[in-house]
DNA sequence: CCGCGGGCCTGAGAGC
DNA sequence: TGCTCTCAGGCCCGCG
């Protein structure tokens, strides 16, 4: 579920919980979570501190005093509370008030600050990772992802340079992870939509014959900024999972102006589209055929 | 090398 | 109320 938005979201959350604090008994209730834990998972982390909580695209980034890396990824469901460690909760109590699914309470780390982080993760796409913190670029998972799209090597030069070559459409080279970081369905719909770009073009055009940004180029690049922005804002998008670790929602779904709104007209003022789903490369695609070009 | 589709999981919602 | 089917925000990997 989480995108850029929503893991920025969560990392605001747990920073002041395990920024400069020590992992004082960490509790794993599973062997796995899309993978198995790391051996020796628990003893690698207790007793060390965390020197400072990093994003790169999806994941999370814990910089510890053993000189590793703890890598985590919400995958589609996964979710961090924070609490007071004083006030005794049953794991999960508050988590998702309306069912109880502490039975998805996989990881919680006990912290030297006072508060207590759990995991809850009910698909178990998400995963914790552990490596060398030299090892780092050369992770797997880390390896070959593009710039990440809020900072300044993000531009109209680096996207239409990296997709010029491209033969597939504007929405799949967007949610290419080496192409830009951290972008997902929402975000790539509701980009494309802001910048009038059809999600069906292809890549390439994105550039001219001599690999130079098109004024549309220009255009997606600052919708990218702005839908990120927005949605970092409002505490990213709750659909189904996603919390903020206070267990509070992100509201940046009532901003939605194409995605899960099929069927309804299209908000771009004297525009008489109606919206649409499609289905590109597996994955829903929603935008205003009209005014999309 | 590149693009696509499968598979990893559970739960929610639709349709019967 | 209940069963079955489809679909969901991500990502790696193997296939053609």
């Amino acid at each position: 579920m989480p995108e850029l938005p929503e893991v920025e979201t969560v990392r605001r959350g747990l920073e002041p919980a395990l920024e400069g604090a020590r992992f004082t008994k960490v509790l794993v209730r599973r062997p796995d979570l899309r993978f198995p834990f790391p051996k020796n998972f628990t003893k690698r982390l207790t007793g060390k501190s965390v020197i400072g909580l990093g994003r790169r695209a999806k994941y999370m980034l814990a910089d510890l005093s053993s000189g590793e890396v703890l890598i985590m990824h919400l995958g589609m469901s996964g979710s961090f509370r924070v609490t007071q460690s004083d006030l005794q909760q049953t794991p999960g109590q508050f988590h998702h008030p309306r069912s109880d699914n502490s039975k998805h309470d996989h990881v919680v780390f006990e912290m030297s600050s006072g508060w207590t982080v759990t995991f809850n993760d009910p698909r178990r796409f998400g995963f914790m990772l552990l490596t060398a913190r030299a090892e780092l670029e050369n992770d797997p998972f880390l390896r070959g992802i593009g710039p990440e799209p809020l900072g300044n090597s993000f531009d109209a030069e680096t996207l239409a340079h990296a997709c010029r070559n491209k033969k597939t459409s504007v929405k799949a080279a967007l949610l290419d992870q080496k192409i830009v970081a951290g972008l997902g369905n929402i975000y790539v719909c509701e980009a494309l939509y802001r910048a009038h770009i059809s999600p069906k073009r292809l890549a390439s055009t994105l550039a001219t014959k001599k690999g130079e940004p098109t004024a549309d180029t220009f255009r997606l690049v600052d919708a990218v900024k702005y839908v990120l922005n927005e949605a970092i804002k409002a505490g990213g998008s709750s659909l189904r999972d996603h919390r903020q670790t206070t267990g509070e929602l992100g509201y940046f779904q009532h901003s939605f102006r194409v995605y899960d709104r099929q069927g309804e007209a299209c908000l771009t003022p004297r525009c008489k589209g109606k919206i649409r789903r499609i289905v590109q490369t597996g994955r829903s695609t929603f935008y205003c055929p009209v005014c999309q070009r």
